[in-house]
Formats: structure tokens, sequence, C-alpha cells
DNA sequence: GGCGAAATTAAACGTCTGTTTAATAAATTC
DNA sequence: GAATTTATTAAACAGACGTTTAATTTCGCC
């Protein structure tokens, strides 16, 4: 099990892997960051690779539940449930945007096996959740049969992800001046829950 | 200038940068992959940081010219004008898959700040770009004054990286066999064309 | 309050890192 | 074709890397 010294050694590191990237961050690093002694990473996890490793079972684990409550739930129409998929995605992102960052970078490697096997089946279990409620859309009547699921889902995760990427350009060109960071997230946030749904709704309803 | 030897270790280097990150690939592993003398590295481009300039330096100016060469074309639509957009930055992407791998990590991770001036001129090029097609379709009346471009910029480029990202993990679920990987890449640029047109059609014409 | 286990520390380990050196080979210049 | 510049090499450099060690401190328990 794992401590809040565990953890917040976790958070120190998840912000120095989405800067530097896994090995471009040293232990030394880390340690600094966590205010905790060198050896205490090894004493901890293992390694350096096992702490990365603990990263993604410990933030992985977070986000499984949260999505199945949302596609079982019989009293809303497909519809719907996609949209609170959409702003529930948009959501955790812009919370946890130091690891979307880390697990970009890692998906985009594909190097440590371990980390690739997590991946694989948080894409899979997504992928199956999306598709069953675009099966049932079809079903109703409510959907077209027309777009691969898996294309609503890369865009949906794509544009979110480049919208995030590209904050501070996108602050630059948009104009936006007033308020804290937390406002400007805020700002993104339902410009892009907005946005995409609309995508969605062109896209899938008849 | 560039000769081949540079340009045969830039493409090298840029695979390595593409699987291990910038960090995580040695002077000696771009060596042993460009079959050249450890030392050669130094004397050609003076550092491994830049050779990385040097690469983007290299792939960036490739682009510049075929974007404008569209949208400077009078003959054509506003909606014909972004198709060609996307169907070139697609074609690009897949033709370029490492270097764009580079580039996401790179944008993610901020840190090269030579680098970081270049995407952001990049960036901004195109996004100005798409920006004036969009007026001119809005001053001939043929398309809805709604969306943010930046918006559709991000979904563009959002949807096809994540596709190419996906490649592998899609290539099981989709139960695509035939063919080899270049036919599978054709398979997937035409569906990316289609599909990310009609969300710019359903999302712009009016 | 004393004992055993767990936590924390500074220092050291061998290995690997990017870069430089000094010597040699090849190519270019006149 | 000798002289000069350029390209290539193996070896060495100092520093940084992840990890381990052995000693010390802190803690929970009886």
């Amino acid at each position: 099990m794992l401590t809040e010294k565990h953890k917040h050694i976790l958070e120190k590191a998840e912000i120095l892997f989405a800067k530097k990237g896994f090995e471009g961050t040293t232990v030394r690093d880390i340690a600094q960051a966590a205010e905790v002694n060198l050896a205490m990473i090894s004493y901890y996890f293992g390694s350096k690779e096992k702490l990365m490793e603990a990263l993604f079972r410990e933030r992985m684990a977070e986000v499984k539940f949260k999505i199945e409550a949302v596609v079982q739930n019989s009293n809303i129409g497909p519809f719907h449930k996609l949209e609170m998929l959409i702003d529930q995605y948009i959501i955790r992102v812009f919370q946890n945007q130091a690891f979307y960052k880390v697990m970009l970078i890692e998906q985009v490697q594909n190097q440590n096996v371990f980390i690739l096997a997590i991946l694989r089946q948080y894409k899979a279990e997504v992928h199956q959740l999306i598709t069953s409620v675009i099966k049932e859309g079809l079903s109703t009547g409510e959907f077209k049969n027309e777009t691969d699921p898996m294309l609503l889902f890369s865009t949906m995760i794509g544009t979110v992800l480049q919208m995030v990427i590209n904050k501070e350009y996108y602050a630059g060109i948009s104009g936006y001046k007033e308020g804290t960071k937390e406002d400007y997230d805020e700002f993104l946030k339902s410009k892009l829950s907005v946005y995409i749904k609309s995508l969605f709704k062109a896209t899938l309803v008849k």
C-alpha cells in the first residue's frame, strides 16, 4: 500500500516527468523536489522505473470507477451519456494535466512493456464503453450508423490534449487576459465541452 | 549547408528520438545507427542538442512551402482549400511519422527554447493560414460564423496524431489483416481524410 | 526505559554520459 | 605531387547517472 509520503513523491515525480521526460528526470531531481533523501526513492519504490510504474498504477486506478458509473446508469439516454463522458474526460485531463502529458509521451514512445500493458487495457475499456453507448443509440434509432467509434474517440482525446499542450499559445492569440490560471482553464474547459459535444452531435445524431 | 551524410545521421537520430526521447537516446546510439564514428556527431553538429535543432530546422523548412501554395490559389473555393489542407496534413504526418512524434514530445515538454521558438512560429503560420481561409468562407457566405479556428485546428492535428499513436491498437480491434504496413497506412489515411472533412463540413458549412 | 523494526542519512559504487583530444587517413588545392 | 585542409578514428576525459552500503536516527511496542 502507498502511504502519504509515497503519494507525495509520485506527485512531484509526475510533474518532473511531464516537463523533462522519464530519462530527462534524475532520481536526484525527484528527491530534491519531494524533499526526501536520494536513497529514499530506491527504498520506497525499488527503482526509478518501478516508481514510474507505481505512478501509472495509482493514476489509472482512479480513472476506472468514474467512467463505468456513467455508462451503467440506465436513466439517461445514449447521447446524454456521451455528453457526460466528454465532460468527465475534459475535467479529468485538466485536473491531471501533468499525468496526461506523461501518458501521452509514454504512448508515443511505447518503451516500457508494463506501462504498455496498462495503457492497452485502459484503451480497450474506454473504447468498449463508448462503443456500447453508440450501439445503444443505434438500437433506439437515435444515432446514424456511419462513424467508427475509434475516430470519435480519437477526436475527443486528440482535441483536448492539443488544447492543453497549446494552452500558452492559445492564450496569446485569443487575447485572454482576465483572471487567474484557474479561470483560464475553466474558460478552455467550457469551450471544449460545447465544441466536442457539437462535433459528436453532428456526426452521430440523426 | 547539410550534406547527404548530415541528413543520413538526422534520419537515424529522428527514429531514435521518436522511440526513446531526446534524453533517452545517447550519442553512441545515434552513431551506431548511422554507422559513423562517435566523434563525428560532435564534429558535424557541434553537440547532441544542436543536432536536435538541426533536425527541426531541416524538417520545418520542408513543410512551409507546401502549405502556402494551397491557400494562395484563388481558383478554388474556401472549403475545398480546407479539404486540401487536411489531406496535405494527413499525408505529411504519415510520411514523417517519426518526426511528428518527436515534435509532439517536444511540444509537451517545452524545454528547448530554440525549438520552442520554431514551433511557435510554425503554429502561428498554420493558424493564420486556416483563419484566413475561414474568413474567406465567411465573406462569401459559405461558412457559418460559429467555431473558433483554433478548435478545428486542434481537432485536425489531435485526431490524426491520436490515430498514428494508436495505430497498432486500432489494427487489433478493427481486425485489419490484409496487406503490408503501407496498405494499412493508406487505409487509415483515407479513413481520416473522409472523417475529418465531414467534421469540418458539419461545423463550418451552412 | 529499553528493545527490535522501520526510516533516514551521507558516502561510495561502478557504469554510462556527452564531449574532447591527439593521431591518422583521405581529399582538395595549387 | 607536395602541402594544406578536411574527415575519420580510438582513446581518454570529467561529470552525472541509478543504485547500494553501512551507519545513524526515529518510531512503535512491551
